[in-house]
DNA sequence: GGCGCGATGTTAAGAACATTTACATGCGCT
DNA sequence: AGCGCATGTAAATGTTCTTAACATCGCGCC
């Protein structure tokens, strides 16, 4: 019947045909919904209409199946900051505020992965795919950190390595604290123009021309 | 037999006599264990060593136990964060870098109370009394942030609230990707003086003068 | 002093979940 | 065609969650 590709969606017959990539759907939804503690590996059998024991042949565990979640998870936040930031067209400024604004969207829109990501308690280094994945969205970070750091003059140029972990974090804190439904604290402003101040002001403590 | 006060503790007769802070205990050790997850309700019972139903005359589920966790670490919190900050004393500037220090002191030495009171999923308002505690603790930070900006120019000084959600942020971003054991990455420096260095420049940015 | 009541714990029981083992099915390959 | 491996099911076991019925204790009141 071919689930694999085509899209269709009818009554099956003893094989699913794509169970593992319907577990990994099921855990999104159910994540979305609940909270990454809030789905059982029964939820996610029932949800793709199989028994509690199928999932097991696909993951050794619940942690394994939320640690390919968070490896999805970071690939997809690699491609929407790696676009965001568009190799620092036009401007490296510019394409640094889109950068933080894509952070914050990420984790609003895709509150399920950011979850398993960030907050499922899955170390990062569960799997060497996992640590690479993610050291790669923290790359793009960094390689606009750099282009930034080039328009200071090499005498006062601060580590760049420094300064991606530095709006990492900001970018980091505001978005788990403020960024979704379930936010800590009522705002008056958006957590966008909150982040987009606070990497101003930092940025003007660097020296950045222009800002 | 009198355990309320008195620190002996020896068998005890059918009543524990302070169960409900012997199962805040409990949910303390364990969550430092494992992870807020990694505790269920019937542990905290056999860590406190009464019967799995006893709990629940205590608390209506696992969540409203989070909660007084949480609580309790709130107000831990707002105590640490204001011994640190001593009324700005000797003078504003030192008065908050001791803050900082004192926010990623409080995430590596309570990680479970951090835990409960940032990672577990507790909404702020799961009650009144939560969401004052940590108005109270945030409180802390803002009082801080208005006593840096009377250092400013009465023209150039921004909002404090919006200051003081700035030094949250960063603080928060560092305690909770880099600041524990289960640290997302490994760091060319500590986490204590990542957010130094990152506060530093966010100020000097805010043109707070002798930085 | 004894009675009774409310608070606190225990036992017991049913449902849900996790996890393993033995079994069933069917796809793909020769 | 038929063999073998991957994939799914069924059933069984142990754990946890949660409620309900019962037990015990402390304490106020007469």
């Amino acid at each position: 019947m071919r689930w694999t590709k085509g899209g269709g969606h009818g009554s099956r017959g003893y094989h699913h045909g794509n169970l593992k990539e319907a577990l990994i759907r099921a855990a999104l939804e159910l994540i979305a919904e609940k909270g990454p503690a809030g789905f059982t590996f029964a939820d996610a059998a029932r949800w793709a209409g199989v028994s509690p024991a199928a999932p097991y042949r696909h993951f050794r565990d619940r942690d394994e199946l939320l640690s390919d979640v968070a490896l999805r998870g970071f690939e997809e936040f690699e491609r929407r900051l790696t676009k965001a930031w568009d190799e620092g067209r036009p401007a490296p400024f510019a394409a640094f505020e889109r950068l933080g604004k894509a952070y914050l969207a990420f984790a609003r829109e895709e509150p399920a992965f950011y979850s398993a990501m960030f907050e499922a308690g899955i170390p990062l280094d569960a799997s060497a795919e996992l640590r690479a994945a993610g050291d790669r969205a923290f790359g793009v970070v960094r390689m606009a950190a750099e282009a930034l750091l080039a328009l200071l003059p090499a005498a006062n140029r601060p580590p760049a390595l420094m300064v991606a972990l530095h709006i990492w974090s900001m970018s980091h804190g505001i978005a788990s604290l403020f960024g979704r439904e379930n936010a800590q604290r009522k705002l008056p402003m958006s957590a966008e123009d909150l982040l987009e101040a606070e990497v101003l002001i930092y940025l003007r403590g660097l020296g950045v021309p222009g800002i």
